[in-house]
DNA sequence: AGGCATGTTACAGG
DNA sequence: ACCTGTAACATGCC
């Protein structure tokens, strides 16, 4: 479920909580998640502390002070809880309706961290995952390594974007998905960046005019920069760690939308809903073209 | 009961 | 070998 924006607010929220706290110890409750967890490098953390949290695409890195490197993807429902030593219970995730409590039941992992704090890895759906490098490894991920260029680098323009749908026969909505051309993109964000950007999620990548691709460029600049200061999509009932509510989901206009009028002010069509490539895709027959 | 879900990837077919 | 589309993964909610 989290998508690029959503993946930076967990990595910062990360950031102010777990930072340099020793690891004390490692529970595995299920390490049955979409990869299995590999106990023994898992235990290697013993002693360590994450002494650096990056994000690239929708992956989380976090560097400890040994030669070892975890990497996490969310999947669709995993989420971080950060416990403190007064048993605050700091949510750090965009599933609707989090409750902790309810949740509980979902803790995979379990993170002790010095000063009886805790840091939890919580997944229903374990199409999340947690994997351990060393340093020489990291260079060779094989899931980093084909990733296209984050959306707010110089490097995702024109020239580039006109470079890899040529030849491509594909609909820009699946090109926008894919996360060789641009990575942290899926299913919410793809589809309010094609409604900014008034195209239509079935044209064809190659009949694209200049124009809608720089269209589509920008808007997916500000679209996902405009979610992160927000907190993220999705968000009911959750504060991060300083106590702000993710509220994007306010500001999506065609994303479970179906039905209701196009929130363009000069349109009185209805927002419609067809699957593209097994995914739900919401679009204003009108004004996308 | 059946359909749906914010992601990734293995695989089949062209 | 490359490109594309589909189905599967696990589980809960409506």
């Amino acid at each position: 479920m989290p998508e690029l924006p959503e993946v930076e607010v967990v990595k910062r929220s990360l950031q102010r909580k777990s930072l340099n706290l020793i690891i004390k110890k490692v529970k595995i409750k299920d390490g049955n998640l979409r990869y299995k967890v590999d106990r023994d490098k898992i235990s290697n953390l013993k002693g360590k502390r994450f002494i650096k949290i990056k994000r690239r695409s929708k992956f989380l890195i976090l560097e400890t002070d040994g030669d070892l490197i975890m990497l996490v993807h969310l999947g669709m429902t995993g989420k971080f809880f950060f416990i403190d030593k007064r048993k605050v219970e700091y949510k750090t995730s965009f599933y609707y309706d989090l409750n902790y409590q309810k949740d509980k039941k979902y803790n995979k992992i379990i993170f002790f961290l010095q000063d009886n704090q805790k840091l939890i890895y919580n997944d229903v759906r374990k199409f999340g995952f947690i994997k351990f490098y060393n340093s020489k490894e990291y260079q060779k991920i094989p899931h980093l390594k084909n990733l296209g260029p984050e959306p707010f680098d110089k490097t995702f323009n024109l020239k580039y974007f006109k470079n890899f749908i040529s030849r491509k026969k594909r609909n820009i909505k699946n090109i926008l998905m894919d996360q060789n051309c641009v990575s942290g993109l899926g299913n919410i964000y793809v589809n309010e960046i094609l409604f900014k950007s008034r195209v239509r999620p079935t044209r064809k990548a190659y009949s694209l005019k200049g124009m809608e691709i720089v269209k589509i460029i920008k808007n997916t600049k500000i679209i996902l920069k405009k979610s992160i200061k927000y907190g993220g999509a999705s968000i009911k009932d959750f504060s991060s760690d300083n106590g702000k509510r993710g509220s994007f989901q306010e500001f999506l206009k065609v994303y479970g939308r179906e039905g209701e009028e196009c929130s363009n002010t000069d349109c009185i069509k209805t927002i419609k809903r067809v699957i593209i490539s097994n995914r739900a895709s919401f679009f204003c027959s009108n004004c996308q073209k």
